[in-house]
RNA sequence: GGGCGGGUAGCUCAGUUGGGAGAGCAUCGGCCUUACAAGCCGAGGGUCACAGGUUCAAGCCCUGUUCCGCCCACCA
């Protein structure tokens, strides 16, 4: 079903995909490759996982992003917005593990390259579904240009960027403590360890003397990691260990004779002040492990499990398990001294949750403090701009403090790292395509690297590998630098930050000259939505209900700055009231307009013209300033107030009279031409927010032609056909909508209905003001329902009149014959009998001190509000009362 | 432990050169007025977290307190 003409309410379902095939049918998202001297405008979309389903974030995201290149356009700039999805390495592995599982396989049956074959298959399959999502949303991507962080463009990028920076000293291999997933059996780099407060325990455990002294008591949360310490440690200055250092203890469940050592690392006052030492399995241990020269025994495996390193008992259980035993072990050895509950912060996988285990391993790193400092360097000289700014303050604290980036990822759906070794004589070979022979000895037994990259090395090279890096391409030279990046503080780190580094490093500027922030969408309790806590608010379906105009709209009156966003249901049928307004409002003006409306000054005009031309120029200015400034929620609702509260409620209703011809028909052209440019140029303001309603509407406007995404912004002031602002006529128009509103106040007081004609009286000392409310004459007779109106110069206040002050005037509705004072009277003395009545209830109930004290506390809080709300009306009641009294004869 | 954001109407939230306290929804009253009942015309409702300070003037600037949320961090 689509709307038309006839209908009397918009519905969306199909408008919305007619217009948006139209568009793409039209070419009207393609962005030229050389486009010349003109401006041009670009965007690289922050692209979706491959295995993602649009969730509200994206669909602030792409809101956002839309209504910047859709009003760039109306400028005329060439506006480029680019397209893609990410591989997203680990989840879209896991997806795909998840599928083979349910066949009873796992990737490992299949092999490395079946498997892979395997991801691609599904890419294939499920790939696009994300994208026909943003369509949905009405995102005018250039489609024909959309790229995925794996295609071969962009791998061959990636391969040249890993082999350059190696040769430029800057990608090593190297043997650390990294965070391992032992449920992905994977490498994670430290901002992919999400940290989590959990209750433990502190098991306080005593290591005795290896002479048969008392030994030491050490604590810890993680009791199975006893089994690979190679040391304990106290603080040099710590008087109750004095010359402890180079004394020997004995471990626990081993036969093993470990040293004492001394670090001023030891914090004194934690614990007993003695710290056991896993450099294999603990950070800060594994740096006192480096510093000492201590052993590293590793005792749990990628897996999990404990190794044989563990000893016997413990080889092959489980770490938590292997906890358990542990404890009991030592507690039946009269080792354990005490247990105490300890909430401390534990580090989990940020894709699966899975807690971390630190490990030993070998592993690709980038050493970007050098890469660091050119990139906050480029934000300190406003190369770049961060919006919000505050954001600024936390892009230097991450960018000093960074350390070593860890690119390996032990899994096998992504870039293969370009680096090869001689099985002869050891070799390692970088190079950007397969070597033939060892680069040393000429060998031919080579070994790929079995690793791939993390998936945000190819998404930190997306601003300028989409663009055709590293060939020098015309949409290269045309778009980059980009000119805004819009996306979520989420991933400020992950991501933006990368870029910066990359763009400065490779293409010696910065990738986009403004960083927008947005805010997260959040659930009702703050939290981030996520797939896993099942609280997705599906985009899909309330475009379904409600249509994706209302849901842009609201989304981008929401996006206030530095706040998140917390959605309502109620909020996004509010605005979808507006869409149907602005439909109705274009309806009614369908009826008076022709092509004739187009041509034409704009001449002639009444009051309500030129005010109406004026709030015009005054939104366009707003609306400007607002998104030239990424302050999405001010341009929105300067345009929902004009067009609902100014056009539709002022506007239209004063303007009726002149379009059915009551007037004469200069006046009735003079103001269809207003009406038509109004409205043309307001769809025009609007259609960045809403395209699909006000593509639809524009299609049937007389006087236009071709898709509104062509047509051209209305133009500033300053410029030749520019609105201007008219404020006598802002000013004489307030005065006339003070007028009415004063009696429509009293229409509503004296309970008179809409229908009933009325006559007033004003009387105003000023002659400018007397003279223009007299002007006005037959727009307040109109808009305020009146049989006569009299302007007179000050006199005696007339009898039986009700009074309303307006600035230097005063408004007098007269009553005579209009109200029924006895009847009025009556109507309201009985309602404060009635509420009297009432009163005396609850002021019987307040006082009865056996419901004070046996009644539950929200039952006489609700009978104390319930006496509140009575007590209001009726003095209200009251007032009008006295004032039936003070104006009847 | 460090950093950041927030506390405004019953609910969800706007509110930047410091001067009018606002919107949507909800509530109450009146209207089928020929674009729109997904609407129209009105009304009620707030010590803008608390306490000080600067100023002719503070929701907005400064100081302190308190509550909530987020990010970062190696305290076992």
């Amino acid at each position: 079903m689509t709307s038309n003409l006839l209908d009397k309410g918009y519905d969306p379902t199909g408008v919305e995909q007619r217009w948006y095939d139209f568009w793409e049918r039209e070419k009207l998202f393609a962005a030229p490759d050389d486009p010349g001297d003109s401006r041009c405008y670009a965007i690289v979309i922050p692209p979706p996982n491959v295995t993602g389903m649009l969730h509200m974030g994206h669909a602030l995201n792409i809101t956002l992003q839309d209504i910047l290149c859709r009003y760039r356009r109306l400028f005329g700039d060439n506006v480029l917005w680019m397209p893609g999805t990410d591989h997203a390495g680990i989840a879209t592995q896991n997806v795909v593990e998840r599928q083979l599982r349910e066949e009873k396989k796992s990737r490992h049956d299949l092999g490395r390259e079946k498997f892979i074959d395997r991801v691609w298959e599904w890419r294939r399959d499920y790939g696009g579904r994300i994208i026909r999502q943003l369509k949905r949303l009405g995102a005018s991507c250039d489609w024909d240009r959309e790229r995925f962080t794996m295609d071969e463009g962009l791998s061959r990028a990636v391969r040249t960027v890993f082999v350059r920076l190696y040769q430029e000293g800057l990608i090593y291999r190297g043997e650390y403590l990294i965070n391992w997933c032992p449920r992905c059996h994977t490498a994670l780099a430290d901002i992919e360890v999400e940290h989590e407060e959990q209750n433990g325990a502190l098991y306080h455990i005593r290591y005795p003397a290896h002479d048969g002294g008392k030994g030491f008591v050490v604590a810890t949360t993680r009791p199975e990691t006893m089994l690979g310490d190679t040391a304990v440690a106290v603080h040099p200055e710590d008087k109750r260990y004095a010359g402890s250092a180079g004394r020997k203890v004995r471990l626990p469940l081993t036969d093993r004779i470990i040293p004492v050592i001394e670090d001023s690392y030891v914090d004194i006052s934690f614990g007993t002040g003695a710290l056991k030492v896993t450099p294999a399995h603990d950070p800060n241990d594994f740096e006192l492990g480096r510093k000492h020269d201590l052993d590293m025994v590793k005792v749990i495996d990628e897996t999990g499990k404990m190794t044989p390193e563990a000893g016997d008992r413990f080889a092959g259980l489980d770490r938590f398990a292997c906890r358990k035993a542990v404890v009991a072990a030592l507690q039946e050895e009269g080792l354990l001294e005490k247990v105490e509950d300890l909430t401390h912060s534990v580090g989990t996988c940020y894709r699966c949750h899975t807690v971390v285990e630190p490990n030993l391993s070998k592993q690709w790193f980038v050493n970007v403090k050098p890469l660091a400092e050119v990139a906050t360097r480029a934000v300190k000289n406003g190369k770049t701009m961060i919006v919000p700014e505050h954001w600024e303050k936390t892009y230097y604290e991450w960018m000093d403090n960074i350390r070593d980036w860890c690119v390996s990822r032990q899994i096998w759906w992504g870039h293969r790292i370009p680096a090869w070794y001689c099985d002869q004589c050891g070799q390692e070979i970088v190079a950007e395509e397969a070597p033939e022979t060892c680069t040393a000895c000429g060998n031919n037994a080579l070994r790929q690297d079995e690793d791939v990259l993390d998936t945000w090395f190819s998404s930190a090279l997306w601003p300028f590998s989409t663009l055709g890096w590293p060939d020098t391409t015309p949409l290269l030279k045309t778009y980059f630098p980009t000119s805004v990046l819009v996306t979520g503080f989420d991933i400020l780190f992950f991501w933006v930050a990368r870029m910066m580094m990359m763009g400065l490093h490779f293409m010696e500027d910065v990738p986009f000259r403004d960083v927008y922030i947005h805010a997260l969408v959040r659930d009702k309790d703050g939290k981030k939505m996520s797939k896993s806590t099942g609280n997705v608010i599906d985009p899909i379906t309330v475009i379904d209900v409600h249509g994706a105009d209302a849901l842009r709209f609201t989304l981008a009156a929401f996006a206030a700055q530095g706040r998140d966003i917390k959605l309502s249901e109620n909020r996004i049928e509010g605005y979808r009231h507006f869409i149907n307004k602005l439909w109705n409002a274009a309806r009614f003006s369908m009826m008076h307009i022709d092509d004739a409306c187009a041509d034409g000054e704009l001449d002639n005009l009444s009051l309500a013209d030129r005010w109406i031309l004026s709030r015009l120029a005054t939104v366009r200015e707003e609306v400007t300033d607002a998104l030239d400034h990424y302050r999405f929620n001010e341009g929105a609702g300067a345009l929902y107030r004009f067009s609902w509260h100014e056009f539709c409620d002022w506007y239209l209703e004063a303007v009726k009279p002149d379009l059915y011809g009551n007037k004469s028909e200069i006046r009735m052209a003079a103001s269809k031409r207003v009406l038509w440019r109004v409205l043309r140029d307001m769809l025009i303001m609007l259609h960045p927010f809403i395209p699909f309603v006000t593509e639809e509407i524009w299609q049937i406007l007389p006087g236009t032609e071709g898709s509104i995404m062509k047509a051209e912004f209305p133009p500033s002031p300053e410029s030749a056909n520019g609105l201007q602002k008219d404020p006598d006529a802002e000013s004489e128009m307030a005065l006339v909508m003070d007028v009415i509103t004063g009696i429509r106040n009293v229409r509503g007081e004296m309970n008179i209905s809409p229908g009933k004609s009325l006559d007033v009286l004003v009387h105003v000392d000023s002659d400018t003001i007397r003279d223009q409310i007299h002007a006005n004459r037959d727009m307040i007779m109109n808009l305020a329902r009146l049989g006569s109106f009299d302007v007179l110069p000050s006199a005696e206040k007339p009898k039986f009149a009700a009074t309303s002050v307006v600035k230097d005037a005063t408004v007098y509705v007269l009553l005579e014959g209009v109200i029924d004072v006895d009847k009025e009277k009556a109507r309201i003395e009985k309602e404060m009998t009635k509420i009297s009545r009432d009163i005396e209830a609850t002021f019987k109930k307040l006082n009865n001190s056996d419901f004070l004290k046996k009644a539950p506390e929200n039952v006489i809080e609700k009978a104390r509000e319930n006496n509140q709300a009575l007590l209001d009306r009726k003095d209200k009641l009251q007032a009008t009362l006295d004032k039936l009294m003070g104006i009847a004869p």
